[in-house]
DNA sequence: CGAGAGAGGTTTGAGGCTAA
DNA sequence: TTAGCCTCAAACCTCTCTCG
């Protein structure tokens, strides 16, 4: 029984019997020339197929042979055939080859952008929809676009950056980062307190410190900005009773909407939320966050990642942040 | 950057087999 | 018997890669 195994360090392919653990090196036009042997059963009709001459093509199947430890044709005057060996090897031989080619094929899919992967790592406190025009403009450069967004914390998503495992990384991070990151700060927003829109104070043009004296506290596990604002509350001699907690935008936005509580979230938030939320400065209260984009230092970026790195930069911002 | 090694290529020719 | 076709080997060329 023959194996068949690409060799991840020389991109060989190796052929080894159940029973032989060294096995055998196979180079690819080895096995072009082969197919072509065996498809012809001439050795000069398989070298003008292969675009070779004939002595070029027969030492490769002799070192094939060689490497097998058994000869794949009989050579009989005029009647050259394929002995047993050479037919064993024939379905694996032919597998390996169109599986070389496919991967021929991707990788010059890759260089043309007919396929373009991109991993974007987002934080939850940064909404997908502040990326959507940019994503149709990237579309509209790269139709092979493969976009793979990967959700977590701003710490979470940055740690997925420096292992490679997205390309960049969309996140409020502005404490310590890796230093071989590069930051593009995007745009910079307000914190706002959400209520519901039928809740007590929301016909306010504005809250009060000691609005909040008696309020329950919806909080945001996953934002980059939470510490921040409990010290900014603390300053003030708001004390957060802390009633509920999410890790989700959508669970945030659910339970400040069924009047469960109040929160803070950046303006993108509220701008992207529904309508069952209104969103009011806190007088005296200025926390601001500023979103970043980021990308390793040093690093190589595909095509697409590149574009959308261009268009982040030159895109304004405002337009998406700014509540109507 | 140049020298050397190695691999794959070509050209040429010898020798064997087959069919007319 | 012989022309034509086939395989194979030797000599040499070219290209790529490695190493100092």
């Amino acid at each position: 029984m023959y194996e068949l195994s690409l060799c991840a360090s020389c991109s060989v392919w190796q052929i080894s019997q159940t029973c032989d653990p060294k096995g055998a090196r196979v180079e690819l036009y080895q096995i072009r020339y082969f197919l072509a042997v065996s498809r012809t059963l001439n050795f000069t009709r398989a070298a003008e197929d292969c675009n070779v001459s004939q002595p070029a093509l027969t030492r490769a199947i002799q070192k094939l042979e060689q490497e097998l430890g058994a000869p794949l044709f009989r050579r009989e005057g005029r009647r050259t055939h394929l002995t047993d060996l050479g037919r064993a090897m024939l379905p694996p031989l032919q597998q390996s080859l169109e599986a070389a080619e496919q991967a021929k094929e991707q990788a010059e899919n890759y260089g043309r952008g007919d396929v373009a992967p991109l991993r974007i790592g987002l934080s939850e406190s940064v909404p997908l929809e502040l990326l959507l025009p940019l994503i149709r403009e990237l579309t509209k450069a790269y139709p092979g676009m493969q976009l793979e967004l990967s959700r977590g914390t701003g710490s979470s998503v940055m740690a997925q950056l420096e292992e490679g495992e997205v390309e960049l990384a969309l996140a409020a991070m502005d404490g310590s980062i890796w230093s071989r990151i590069d930051a593009w700060p995007l745009f910079s927003e307000d914190m706002r307190l959400c209520l519901a829109v039928n809740g007590p104070l929301a016909l306010q043009s504005s809250v009060t410190a000691s609005d909040l004296s008696d309020a329950v506290f919806v909080t945001r596990r996953h934002c980059e900005s939470s510490e921040a604002i409990v010290d900014a509350l603390r300053r003030m001699n708001v004390a957060m009773s802390e009633g509920y907690s999410a890790d989700r935008e959508s669970d945030f936005e659910t339970l400040v909407s069924s009047g469960a509580g109040v929160g803070f979230a950046p303006q993108s938030i509220v701008k992207n939320a529904g309508a069952t939320v209104v969103a009011l400065p806190v007088e005296g209260l200025d926390i601001q966050r500023t979103v970043s984009l980021f990308a390793v230092a040093g690093r190589r970026y595909s095509p697409a990642a590149a574009g959308l790195v261009r268009l982040a930069r030159s895109a304004d911002w405002s337009v998406s942040v700014t509540p109507p």
